[in-house]
RNA sequence: UGGGGAGUCGCCAAGUUGGUCAAGGCACCGGAUUUUGAUUCCGGCAUUCGAAGGUUCGAAUCCUUCUUCCCCAGCCA
């Protein structure tokens, strides 16, 4: 523990954040220590009942199944069962379903898929943490009766409009409600019949009983419990009222023996009634103490990025883009067709840190994370994306022979492949000038260069059309050069261009995609986001790649060399005829200074 | 104008019992290696902690005032 940190990856301490510090005070004050656990959720009762509670901690991920995930659950994810992880506890996925309308099935398993994705699991050999809120409502209806007996919460009988009316403003306090008074046996007695379904949507209400004039308007005796007469994904129709998230989330942290339940800043005002809830609960004898500990923190913002599920609804129903798992998407979906990675996300988090502050986060640190990993994994191929013809004029037609080329530089281990090398080659466009710009050091007449893997050529000149476009390149090959050949050093080259025999090139479709939007801030000011779309976000070209890329099965990523990162893709690619996404490019120092 | 939060290098972020502590990462700038203008490797990078006062031998850390930004008035989560 306290030798100084080495530079080795995984050997690094987590870096330290407020949220680590609590809990960190929590385990040495022993808050934890005495927690029963039964082996699933439930009430105190349940809970004595069990024994000491092995996990250290538990945290959870909440997601409501309404939607995709997207990048900023990637770092509540990581946060979350990071924590469990590193300090020997436990992380808990919970569905928070408790609004029948807008909650779906498909969501829930997509969410599932994301999550194991991502590389996190709730369950081992002893415990299955996989749950769902809804199936709580028993629990919850019992607590919500608690609270009426012991006078904490009553049936409000007002509209909607007339509880806005009377709940005062942010500078106002509010005013009583005229049913704040009804003795507890009346609200049981309604409360009882809103369960039963003696009442339309919206006619009475379960409201908490605190105080109207609380500069907190989250304490104005807030609602808990309301009429909706729909069916739930899970629970069908045996439910007629359903909590609301501000009654329910600490309740199911406490069922879950949650001990650091962790959300983001916007529910900061939430907390008192988060603990004037918990504690009303235990004193009753309903829970077991010590009660969760909100804990809030700021999510991620990234540049160039929509994250709000409004947004992302509208860009995929008005198709300005391919539907949510488009490669451009921010969605976790999207993110993996476009070939982000697991590690890339578990790099990020750890770089961003966890604390209040609003940040904004440069795309180019996500990217920069995905390249770091995909560097150290991904097998180098190549690839000519621009083609332009080059021909040796002293290579014999029809003849041809193999170059080998190192699978990871890196890691030799892992061999080489032969790819053909023959006279007529494609190369990229860019790489030939035929009057070179200053510090260019590629292919221009009388100017020599290596064909990686390959021989040295000399450049010689090359053919236009009418209209003055180079069509192909001329150059002479020095048989005493090859690659891995005893005489190969003995030409000093700039230049190394990666190339592809033009006879046995594999073409295929290849997707160039930027990001979406080009404003950092899409939206910002008086802005229509949708006005700061990128129009480049999304190249289809035909490129032609080495031999070797018919066979990549989907989600095989792979180095372009001097290109970028790309993954086969998981849609559309079909056996023996792959198509690929461009993840990330590259780092290109020289294209910075040149262009 | 009520309440709740946050302001430390371009972007993040340690540090908050006051005393060589202004960590670290990313970016950036040099230089070395390199058959990817990539990677890797060395070196550089805040007399200053939103601002102004004050307390103190000594403050990013304590006090006062000011200032900027974010969140809250769903029977959403």
């Amino acid at each position: 523990m306290s030798h100084t940190p080495d530079n080795s990856k995984d050997s690094a301490a987590p870096a330290a954040n407020f949220i680590r510090n609590i809990i960190d005070a929590d385990l040495a004050a022993g808050k934890h220590a005495q927690r029963r656990w039964s082996g699933a959720p439930g009430l105190a009762a349940q809970q004595q009942a069990g024994n000491l509670d092995t996990a250290k901690i538990r945290t959870r991920f909440p997601p409501e199944p309404n939607g995709y995930l997207h990048l900023g659950h990637a770092k509540s994810i990581c946060l979350n069962f990071g924590l469990a992880r590193d300090y020997g506890g436990r992380c808990h996925l919970r569905f928070d379903d408790t609004n029948p309308e807008k909650e779906e099935k498909e969501y829930v398993d997509s969410i599932i898929d994301a999550v194991r994705w991502l590389g996190f699991a709730w369950q081992d050999e002893k415990e299955d943490n996989l749950y769902f809120a809804s199936n709580y409502f028993d629990w919850m209806a019992a607590c919500a009766e608690y609270l009426i007996e012991a006078g904490h919460a009553y049936v409000d009988s007002q509209s909607a409009d007339e509880m806005r009316a009377s709940r005062g403003t942010l500078t106002e306090p509010g005013k009583d409600s005229p049913y704040r008074q009804r003795s507890p046996a009346e609200n049981m007695d309604l409360f009882n019949r809103m369960k039963a379904g003696e009442f339309p949507d919206g006619a009475h209400i379960l409201r908490a009983r605190i105080d109207m004039a609380s500069p907190n308007i989250n304490m104005r005796d807030p609602a808990i419990y309301r009429i909706r007469h729909a069916t739930h994904h899970n629970t069908g129709d045996k439910w007629c009222v359903y909590p609301m998230y501000t009654f329910a989330h600490p309740i199911e942290d406490a069922l879950e023996n949650i001990t650091h339940s962790i959300c983001t800043l916007e529910f900061e005002d939430q907390r008192p009634f988060y603990d004037w809830l918990l504690d009303h609960l235990a004193e009753g004898g309903l829970l077991q103490r010590p009660v969760p500990q909100q804990i809030e923190f700021s999510r991620l913002n990234l540049t160039y990025v929509v994250l709000s599920k409004r947004k992302l609804i509208q860009l995929v129903e008005e198709k300005h883009v391919d539907g949510w798992d488009d490669p451009r998407m921010p969605t976790l979906v999207g993110a993996r067709r476009r070939g982000y990675t697991p590690e890339g996300f578990h790099l990020l988090a750890e770089r961003v840190g966890v604390s209040k502050t609003d940040s904004l986060i440069d795309y180019t640190l996500l990217e920069d994370c995905m390249r770091e990993g995909l560097n150290e994994s991904a097998e180098r191929r190549v690839a000519v994306l621009d083609p332009l013809k080059l021909v040796i004029d002293n290579y014999p037609a029809g003849q041809s022979e193999e170059c080998f080329a190192p699978n990871h530089p890196l890691k030799p281990e892992l061999g080489k492949r032969p790819v053909p090398f023959s006279r007529e080659l494609w190369i990229e466009r860019e790489d030939f000038m035929e009057t070179p710009s200053k510090g260019y050091h590629r292919l221009y007449p009388g100017n020599m260069a290596r064909l990686r893997y390959g021989y040295v050529i000399k450049c010689l000149g090359c053919d236009k059309d009418a209209a003055g476009n180079v069509i192909a390149v001329h150059a002479e090959y020095l048989p005493d050069s090859k690659s891995g050949t005893p005489g190969a050093d003995n030409y000093k080259v700039k230049g190394n261009l990666h190339w592809v025999s033009a006879a046995d090139a594999y073409q295929a479709e290849v997707r160039l995609y930027d990001r979406l939007f080009s404003n950092p801030a899409p939206g910002s000011g008086d802005r229509n986001f949708l006005d700061d779309l990128n129009p480049d976000s999304a190249k289809r070209i035909t490129a032609q790649l080495e031999p070797a890329l018919k066979a990549a099965k989907p989600e095989e990523r792979f180095q372009f060399e001097r290109h970028g990162y790309f993954v086969a893709d998981r849609r559309d690619s079909k056996d023996g005829a792959p198509v690929f996404n461009r993840t990330v490019t590259l780092k290109d120092s020289w294209g910075k200074t040149a262009k």
